[in-house]
DNA sequence: ATTTATTTTTTACGCGCGTAAAGTTTTAAT
DNA sequence: ATTAAAACTTTACGCGCGTAAAAAATAAAT
């Protein structure tokens, strides 16, 4: 590392011999030099303590090197889990990720995406809060600023989606859970906030008809991003009054079950496979947690990694690109069984 | 909002009818200028879509309204929570928070210090990774910026210190314990990377000592964040070899608990007060997760409001006080004893 | 060695705002 | 009404860097 301190680009050239508007060269993208220059410079950046100051940088180039980053509610470690992922992708392409929650209101979504504008960002990776989402000012800003939504779509917005496949991922856990016992009832909230649960919904019906059953829906009431209160509060009730058709229950996500199952624990009801258990539970998801619930959680994994790189790397196509596309892109992963414990 | 778009701030100034200097003392504190002005200035705003220019504004300014917020693991929902609410009192302020996760890396950590340091921020609330922290940068970048420390230390880096008072908190469930049944033995990994833990550790030995009982300590091998993957591996094992003195474990962190509770059950032991348990299960934190494990988790609560808020203010008397603090403020919040099923 | 293409240097201007200084207006106080 | 204080306007300069254009230097190709 450098120890002179060095105050601005000026004195860094006069020191390291090399004039300013290559060093600005250098700094933008170290590849655009001669790699007989880039080696004076980084031996220069050896012996002196430089950075060019971030905000002189940004001023003048009409696109930053920002990439913004929200998601829904960071607290959620599905979330955080896909964040980090992203993040990383970011940087191993030499922009910088901003990092940015929503706390599950729709407020501050749109608090983000302005003061993400205001960072003058080249491209936002945007998981959207879904149903609460103000769909209108997404919009607007998916016009000016390069966007790829990941997760959950708004609308039709953004120039790309990246999401998981939910006919393929429910249709498969339905059809585990039929194959192994009896067919699940569908524990979900009855006013989800996100789009992907009403596609969950719909894929639970369609893979119940399509294996000649008879589907069940049992919705939550509720609001918010509490979702293993949720759960826990209406699994409660579900396995006092007990009028249930099945005694399998797949939910519309971890979360849910995490709810659902600690619920059923307090009720002395035995979730699980085993002779002595009258009941089994199913998620979506794989969240971090859902290995350590009791028992283990069966679920259908997202693959976050692919999730998270797929995205990146649909951003900086687009970014790359410099235009808007001729058609927006979808990708949507295939889900992979979890077999666990609860069943 | 406004309609009309407005390049700059001298274009604004010709709209608006008032000075540009004194457009710039508004939009830096609107409190500076008069009352009447203040309206004027703010009816404007209405009118016209304009927000000045972030890079510009921050280039010539020694400080920036800018505050680092580092925590060592977002996918932490305990860390992801406590950010948030540091977040929300920086705003209130009308400072800017900008987040950044270590991702339990030590090298992360410093890159994080690092890009901070080209923010130009007027403040940073760091919560370090601990041991593995490269306490000599942190204690250098601690002497450039007003940096108050969280959650744990480092050496005697930062200008204050907000933490929790193990000794009161973890003396504090050592005495329910041993009032309403065995005293407990200690679960915590071997080499935490956490200073906390070393002190819970301490905290347990005295008050054990002070109650007359003999400690005990199990000490799970392991690196890294991923906590309930420890507590489940070395949980099992204990719970295997069933060679323990107690059947009452304290955790040294709710996460080690989750894990070992996990293992509890996978074990097919049950785990709580009742009279066919035979084992009770403790943790320290009051982790978002904690009341949904099976059975749900007693633990001491941290007062996450509280460290938040006193974090944050704490800073801002740094940064408004404009010289460093002739001593170290130290303040350790009081556990809440949290009593659920396991214990 | 000559030509050509590529890269670097020199020179110069501008970005949008902070901010200092001096002059003017408004407000508050007597 | 007079005076002093506070707030505002005018004017002007600078921050650190992006970037355009023309000239010079270097490298590659014939």
């Amino acid at each position: 590392m450098g120890d002179k301190k060095i105050k601005n680009m000026e004195e860094f050239a006069a020191v390291s011999g090399i004039s300013r508007p290559t060093l600005s060269k250098f700094f933008n993208d170290p590849s655009s030099v001669r790699a007989s220059t880039r080696q004076r410079i980084e031996a220069a950046l050896d012996c002196y303590d430089y950075r060019p100051n971030l905000y002189a940088i940004n001023q003048n180039r009409r696109l930053t090197k920002n990439i913004g980053i929200i998601v829904p509610y960071l607290a959620d470690p599905f979330f955080a889990e896909i964040a980090r992922n992203i993040e990383e992708h970011i940087l191993g392409t030499g922009y910088r990720p901003v990092l940015l929650g929503s706390h599950g209101s729709p407020e501050q979504e749109i608090e983000n995406l302005e003061n993400l504008r205001l960072l003058k960002p080249a491209g936002v990776l945007l998981a959207p809060l879904g149903r609460a989402s103000d769909q209108a000012r997404i919009a607007t800003f998916c016009e000016e600023v390069p966007t790829v939504l990941f997760d959950a779509s708004a609308g039709t917005s953004g120039d790309a989606f990246v999401g998981s496949n939910n006919d393929q991922s429910v249709g498969l856990i339905v059809d585990y859970l039929c194959r192994t016992g009896e067919p699940p009832a569908f524990f979900e909230m009855q006013t989800p906030t996100n789009p992907n649960a009403y596609k969950r919904r719909h894929a639970y019906l369609a893979a119940m008809e399509r294996l000649n059953h008879t589907p069940h829906l049992i919705q939550a009431a509720g609001e918010g991003w509490e979702f293993e209160e949720i759960g826990f509060r209406e699994g409660t009730r579900v396995v006092r009054d007990r009028n249930l058709p099945t005694n399998t229950i797949l939910c519309s996500n971890d979360r849910l079950a995490i709810g659902f199952l600690s619920a059923a624990y307090e009720a002395g009801i035995r979730v699980g496979l085993d002779e002595d258990c009258s009941m089994r539970v199913a998620g979506h998801d794989d969240h971090p947690f859902s290995r350590y619930t009791c028992p283990t959680l069966t679920t259908v994994s997202q693959d976050y990694e692919a999730i998270a790189r797929k995205s990146a790397e649909a951003l900086m196509a687009l970014i790359e690109a410099g235009q808007v596309p001729d058609s927006r892109e979808v990708t949507l992963f295939d889900g992979r069984l979890v077999m666990r414990g609860s069943a």
